[in-house]
DNA sequence: TTGTTCTTGCAACTGAGTTGCATTTGATGT
DNA sequence: ACATCAAATGCAACTCAGTTGCAAGAACAA
């Protein structure tokens, strides 16, 4: 369990040719068990009490987009939600909803979003899809 | 012709019952003109040596959007950029592309995004598409 | 015109993200 | 195991878009 986890983190690093940080470890094993986007504080938070300075964080997360292992997924309240980018394809990552109402986001992993229309001229190297309105929850107890 | 542009934009915001007032004014006459978003800065920039104050002016877009007047269109450098809302429908906005090149961006009116797999439960009540990549310019020149 | 309410401007603040630099650490070769 | 060096980390100070509180000014209805 824990192992597989520690292991799978170890070849990610490998594989993108990056060191073997303690703090890029933790990093990346903080996003691969969330399922979900966090913000740096968020990685932070689930490192705990030994985490890496903020500073480093930001560091490693950028080292990480630009080896493309980890996405920007998307921007509240002014801050980057980051997310391992095991599920993307190299020019599509799935759409994040945000709710208006309780505010918590999702990651639409099945709801497909094709790009119809050619698009002249236009070199297309990654979409990013935000969706606002009110989750299963809210729209029901509205 | 610049009294055209005057007389819609006192009924932009007549019609959604805000008070007519000199920094809206100029402010929607901004936007208007640009054809394209804009951040606060670029507005002020625009509207030149008078322009209203930076909170006057973050106050008076936060109005608009709230009178869906004005969307904001898309974040980039962790500045929000601001564009009239006439050429979207309720739900759905259309694409912004953003050149990893040159950095330009632009609003792609023609690039329909159509959904298509229900949406299980979600209520989506504004889609944000944000491209990025290269511009038909920066693709020549590669 | 008067009074009420909304809007504006200023100054001080907030907080995510960045930068410079000294220190530490991982990888590579001996 | 040890030396070496480039790369990664931590800290403090900084940046800057956007926000907040409050006093003064302007729109609008009566
Ligand atoms: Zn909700
Ligand atoms: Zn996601
Ligand atoms: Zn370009
Ligand atoms: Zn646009």
């Amino acid at each position: 369990m824990k192992g597989e986890t520690k292991h799978k983190v170890q070849q990610m690093l490998k594989s993108a040719r990056l060191r073997r940080t303690k703090p890029r470890s933790d990093i990346l094993t903080a996003l691969l068990k969330a399922h979900q986007p966090l913000t740096r504080e968020q990685i932070a938070e689930r490192i705990g009490a030994c985490a890496p300075n903020k500073v480093t964080i930001y560091r490693a997360l950028e080292t990480f987009v630009a080896a493309d292992i980890v996405h920007k997924a998307f921007v509240q309240n002014r801050t980057w939600y980051f997310e391992l980018s095991h599920h993307c394809t190299a020019d599509q990552c799935h759409p994040h909803f945000c709710c208006r109402c309780c505010g918590r986001t999702d990651c639409l992993h099945e709801l497909h979003i094709p790009m119809t229309a050619d698009s002249g001229g236009y070199i297309i190297q990654h979409q990013r899809v935000q969706l606002e309105g009110l989750c299963p929850k809210c729209s029901k107890s509205a």
